[in-house]
DNA sequence: CTAGATTTGTTCGTATGTATC
DNA sequence: TGATACATACGAACAAATCTA
């Protein structure tokens, strides 16, 4: 049993998939890393003895997989590169969208990861990272007006997002990464859930701005403390939406901001007769 | 800018893109479910203008991601499946590939998550779910002969994914068995890492018991406490391959098992004159 | 700055295999 | 068993993009 590429359900792999997991095992193999390039298509097709549209499948694949990308043109062609989080992160909403998931359970991970993510960034902050932390606190309390709740939002996700591109742990940080752009996304959805807001700001503020102090004394003990709480103080301002999460998650919010696409296929299946 | 499908590299989106971010659409604004069918492909054809070979490359995508799976045949067709997270699972270790992680790290997680899961799985045991969990604890005893060793590796690692069957939380239980995954891949590469295995295998299978006998009584704090000392107790013996994960982490160990295939790329481009 | 070369991107047409009825 | 419907695969050709001279 070969079958790695699409192992959702046991069937018989088809041409394309067994081409790119021989790249794939090539790739492993050599140990090549970003920049190094595929053989041309011409050269692949011959390789494999299959046709053009057979090797284009197999690259598609490691497309979307994240692990190539492919230009046209002379010194085009596919050349290695190494994913970033967003594929993992784009499949893991698609799987997250059908089950249910609600704002308890989210906060039962942030309040795990998120702690022993600003534990562990401890001592390892540049200045530069304290600047772009002081002026996100900066940006954060200066544009405090009652006009855009979900800028202040954004904001206060990507006081986080910094922490998180600071940690040595790529797991961790991925996690922490992707609970982050939940959230955001969210945001997105949920135009305006305004409560108590205003004192809520005030609170975040605050805990980010004691962070960023424990953080200068390197008190690992305190930041502990401090992230902890916080944490503990978001899940409970979180309980306003405790519910339908997962619901809009296939589509992240650059593809949902902007226009408000319709599908061309719910237009016509709707409709089912056009002028 | 549309642009979700593969943002690893902002660049102006391909046909087959838009096609499939299009058809993700609409799947989440009618919010279909698992067996609902697609148009075929000759009407996906004529509603977005596009050859077959576009509209191929669409669903391959969607394929590759796991929302849909192509069948042959009358009543085949591309029907919506909910995709497991095995795609999530593969792109991540896609991601960690090119990431220098070592077992302290992968540690530094489980730590956390093993204990949080097992304390979230109190009192949601079935029967069914206690006999397979004694079940695998007499085959981890019984087969204790010194002949295989990752045999023995493997079905300690089964029992923890048990656990994280029961787990109400998706995401939690997502990031426990990736985790698990990913040490049972380890342990099919690293053939033999025998240091005081055979001590270590027994205090493994000691608190398996005691968590079973927890669980029976329903006693949270048990639970935690052992989970977190078996976690530090495994974490101590991992340190033999404190270093080098991540390098063979492109192909799942499903398709390293049997035939240890060499990929033709490397056949070819090492030889560079076949006969 | 234009022109050509190179390589991918897209399309058409056709043939094959396979599962359902 | 055969007919049908559908995905799968092949091959050739054209279009578009991009580097280089």
């Amino acid at each position: 049993m070969v079958q790695a590429s699409v192992p959702t359900s046991r069937r018989r792999p088809k041409l394309a998939e067994l081409i790119s997991d021989d790249i794939k095992r090539w790739i492993a193999s050599e140990s090549l890393g970003e920049g190094d390039r595929l053989p041309n298509e011409k050269a692949l097709m011959e390789l494999y003895g299959s046709a053009k549209a057979t090797v284009r499948e197999a690259l598609k694949i490691l497309e979307v997989e994240g692990l190539i990308t492919l230009k046209t043109g002379p010194k085009g062609g596919a050349v290695i590169n190494q994913p970033g989080m967003e594929p993992a992160s784009r499949m893991l909403r698609n799987f997250l969208h059908f089950q249910q998931l609600d704002g308890r359970q989210v906060y039962q991970l942030r309040k795990l990861l998120e702690v022993e993510l600003a534990v562990s960034v401890v001592g390892r902050l540049t200045e530069a990272d304290f600047q772009q932390l002081e002026a996100n606190i900066a940006a954060c309390s200066c544009c405090g007006g009652e006009e855009d709740h979900r800028r202040q939002r954004f904001l206060e996700l990507e006081f986080h997002q910094l922490l998180a591109r600071a940690c040595p742990n790529p797991l961790l940080a991925f996690m922490c990464q992707f609970l982050n752009d939940m959230l955001r996304d969210l945001v997105v959805i949920k135009k305006a859930y305004v409560p108590e807001r205003k004192q809520f700001d005030h609170a975040n503020q605050d805990y980010h701005r004691q962070l960023v102090e424990a953080y200068r004394t390197e008190d690992t003990q305190r930041v502990r403390r401090i992230m902890a709480e916080h944490m503990q103080d978001a899940e409970h301002h979180m309980s306003a939406l405790e519910a339908e999460m997962a619901a809009q998650m296939l589509i992240s919010s650059d593809s949902l901001s902007g226009h408000n696409h319709r599908s061309k296929l719910h237009d016509l299946l709707s409709e089912n007769a056009a002028p």
